[in-house]
DNA sequence: CTATATAGGACTAAATTGGTCTTAGTCTAT
DNA sequence: ATAGACTAAGACCAATTTAGTCCTATATAG
C-alpha cells in the first residue's frame, strides 16, 4: 500500500534526534524510546540495524548508546529507510533475470514502474537528515520546552 | 515496506491492456485474467473498484466487460493505484488534525515526509497509462505473437 | 563485581493482503 | 421468456508481513 513501516518511521525519528544532538556524545535507545513514546524493545532493534549498516555508531556499556556516524547533512532518508526495511522497491518482482512472480513474462508494467521507483528513490535519497530537522524543528522545540529539558 | 499491492499491480496491467485496445469495445475480466495469469476472482474485484471510481466503464451481460472511460493519455498511474489501494500516503498518520498514532505530538518526521509524499504522488501522477504502454510495449507485442492473436 | 548498555535471536500477536466463494442483478441473443 | 455470459458486492478464509516482546549473551565504566 506504499507505506513506510513503523520501524522506518521510528528509525527516522531516532536518527533525527541524534542529528539534533550531533557532537554531544551518545544517547541510549531506551531514553529515546521514552521521549518519543516508542516501544523500547522495538527501537533497540531498529537502532541495531542502523548500527550494522554504519549510519550510527554504538557504544556498549554504562553511559553507552548511539551517535550518528557522520554529519546529518551526509545522511539521507533513503539510507535510513533502506537499512531498516531493505531496498526501496515498489514492485515485488526483482530487477534480476530470475523471475519470481507468475507474470514475469506477461508483466507489462514492470519497466515503467522501475522508472517510477527511481524517482521515488531520488526523492528520498535527496532528502538529508539535516533538511528534515530544519523542517520538523518547530515540533522538536515545542517538545523540549514541554519536557522542560528534563531529557538529555 | 513501500511496496505496491498486488491488486494495484494487477489493476495497472488490466488498465494497460484496455489502453492497448482503446476504442475496440469492452473486454471481460475473466479473459484478461487468463491472459496475464492473474487470479480471476481477484481481478474482477480490482476492475470493479476501477469502475466505481470511474476510470473504466463496465457493461454487464453477454459480450459485456470493461473499457477505459477516457483516453490513456488522461489516466495516470496514481489514479489507478489510489483507486485500488486508497490514497498514496507513505506515513500512516493523517494530515488531518485528529491524531491517531502515539507520536502525534512528538513526531518530528511527519512534516518532512509529507513533502516526500508529494514528490512521490507527483512521480506517479505524471506517469500516464499511455506512457506506460510506450515503455512496456515490447513485452506486450511479444506476448501477442506468442499467443498468435488467439486472444481478442 | 555490578549496574547499565548494546547484540541478536526466538517467539507471539496483530494487522494486512491475497485469494476464494456465494448470491444477486444485468444484459443479449436466441 | 429464458438461458447463458457477464458484472456487483460482500462474507469469508488463508497466507504473509509487521509489530512487538522476551530472553540470553556480551561489553564497559566505575
Amino acid at each position: 500500500m506504499l507505506k513506510l513501516s513503523k520501524k522506518a518511521d521510528y528509525g527516522l525519528m531516532a536518527v533525527n534526534h541524534l542529528a539534533q544532538h550531533y557532537g554531544e556524545g551518545s544517547f541510549c535507545s531506551r531514553d529515546i524510546a521514552r521521549f518519543y513514546r516508542i516501544p523500547a524493545g522495538l527501537l533497540a532493534k531498529v537502532l541495531q540495524r542502523l548500527a550494522q549498516s554504519g549510519l550510527v555508531e554504538s557504544q556498549q556499556g554504562v553511559n553507552g548508546g548511539y551517535a550518528l556516524a557522520k554529519p546529518p547533512e551526509r545522511i539521507s532518508a533513503l539510507e535510513v529507510i533502506s537499512s531498516i526495511d531493505g531496498p526501496v522497491q515498489i514492485t515485488s518482482c526483482h530487477t534480476t533475470t530470475r523471475g519470481e512472480c507468475e507474470q514475469t513474462l506477461t508483466c507489462t508494467v514492470k519497466e515503467p514502474l522501475l522508472k517510477v521507483n527511481e524517482r521515488i528513490q531520488n526523492a528520498l535519497g535527496s532528502l538529508t537528515i539535516a533538511e528534515m530537522n530544519v523542517q520538523g524543528n518547530s515540533v522538536y522545540v515545542a517538545l523540549m520546552e514541554q519536557n522542560e529539558n528534563k531529557f538529555v
